[in-house]
DNA sequence: GTCTATACCACGATAGAC
DNA sequence: GTCTATCGTGGTATAGAC
C-alpha cells in the first residue's frame, strides 16, 4: 500500500492523488485504507520520513566506514547520496517535491533528519579545508551545489540512458572532488 | 492576478490551490476568473510559458554577448541562471515543479524551451572542450549538474542568507568553471 | 467585466453490517 | 479487516442579471 500511494504520489503530486485512486490502484475500497493509516496526510508522512531516515543513515554509516581521510569520506558521502537518488526515484521525488504538503507537526521528523544530513556533508568539507585538502570557494555553496545535483538526478537519469550506475556515480564524485577543490 | 496565482501555485502547488482561494487573494469572485482564462490549468500554462521564455531568452542573450570565448559565454549562461532563478524564485519553483500538472499539449511549448536551453548548454561545454579550454568528465553530466545547481536555489537561497546576490554568482561560476575542468 | 447563485462532481473521511 | 453506503465539504466551472 505504501508502493501504491508512492507511484500515485510522484507521479501526481500528493494533492493531485486521490485515496479513490489509491484504493483502486491496490484494488481495495476506499475506507479499508483507513484502517492502515488515519488520513491521507499519514500516509505522506510515513514515505517522507523512512525516505529521510533511510538517506540519513546510508550517508551517515558511509562516512563513518570511509575512515578519515576527507577525500574518502567525500567519496563516500556522494557515492551514497547518488544511489539513493537512482535507486529510489520515486521515494527521492516524494520526499522533496511533496514535503511540504505536511502539516508542520508530521514534517518535523524529516526536516532534523535533513538538517543532519545537510550538516554532515559541511562538515566533511570544512574538515578537509581544515586539512588543506580541500579548497572550495565557499562551503555552504559547495555543499548546496553537490546536494542539488544529487536531488535533480530523479528527474532525468534512467540505468537506460546509457549512462551505468557505477559511471553516474564516479562522475559525481569527480564533480564533487572538483567543486571542493581537491588536491 | 498572474501574481497572485504564481504566489499560491508557488507555497502550495498547483492542486493544492483553489480558484476561490486565488479569487480571494486578489479580491474577486471566483466567477470573474473565468473572464481571463477558460481554466485553472491555463493559468498554470501562462505562468509555465512565461517563465520558460523568460529564462531562455535571457541565457541565449547572455550567450551571444559573450563573444566565442567557450569561459566567457559558460560565465554569462551561469550568471544569467543563477540570477533568473533568484530574482523570480516564485516563478522558477512553479514552472520546475509544477509542470507536469499540465497536460502534454500545454506543456509542450515549454518543454521545447527547456530543451533548448540545456542544449545551448551542452553545446557551449562541448565547443570549449573542443577547442581545449574545457576538459569535463563527461558533457551531459556535467551541463546536468550545472543547472540542477540553479534550479534549487529558490528553495535555499535568499538575499538575507548572509550571501549577496553578486557573491553567489561569483561562487556559482566559479565551481561550474571546476565542473568542466576549465583552463 | 463583475456580481449572485448554483450546478455538478469528486474529495476525505466515517458508520455500521458482516 | 473489508465491505456497502453515505455524510458533509469544497472543487471547477457556468448561467444569467446588472
Amino acid at each position: 500500500m505504501l508502493e501504491g500511494a508512492l507511484r500515485l504520489f510522484a507521479t501526481q503530486g500528493f494533492h493531485g492523488s486521490s485515496m479513490r485512486e489509491l484504493a483502486k490502484l491496490i484494488e481495495l475500497q476506499p475506507s479499508a485504507l483507513y484502517v492502515e493509516f488515519p488520513s491521507k496526510e499519514h500516509i505522506l508522512a510515513e514515505l517522507v520520513l523512512v525516505g529521510h531516515e533511510a538517506h540519513h543513515k546510508a550517508i551517515r554509516a558511509a562516512v563513518l566506514e570511509a575512515g578519515t581521510d576527507p577525500t574518502s569520506q567525500l567519496r563516500a558521502l556522494v557515492g551514497v547520496h547518488v544511489r539513493v537518488h537512482t535507486t529510489y526515484p520515486h521515494l527521492a521525488i516524494v520526499v522533496n517535491r511533496e514535503m511540504d504538503a505536511l502539516s508542520p507537526d508530521l514534517a518535523a521528523p524529516g526536516v532534523a533528519l535533513r538538517e543532519q544530513s545537510s550538516r554532515l556533508l559541511i562538515e566533511v568539507i570544512e574538515r578537509g579545508t581544515a586539512l588543506k585538502r580541500f579548497a572550495p570557494e565557499h562551503a555552504y555553496v559547495a555543499a548546496a551545489a553537490i546536494g542539488a545535483m544529487g536531488l535533480r538526478l530523479p528527474y532525468w537519469y534512467s540505468p537506460a540512458s546509457g549512462i551505468g550506475l557505477e559511471e553516474l556515480v564516479e562522475h559525481h564524485v569527480a564533480i564533487a572532488l572538483r567543486i571542493v577543490g581537491a588536491k
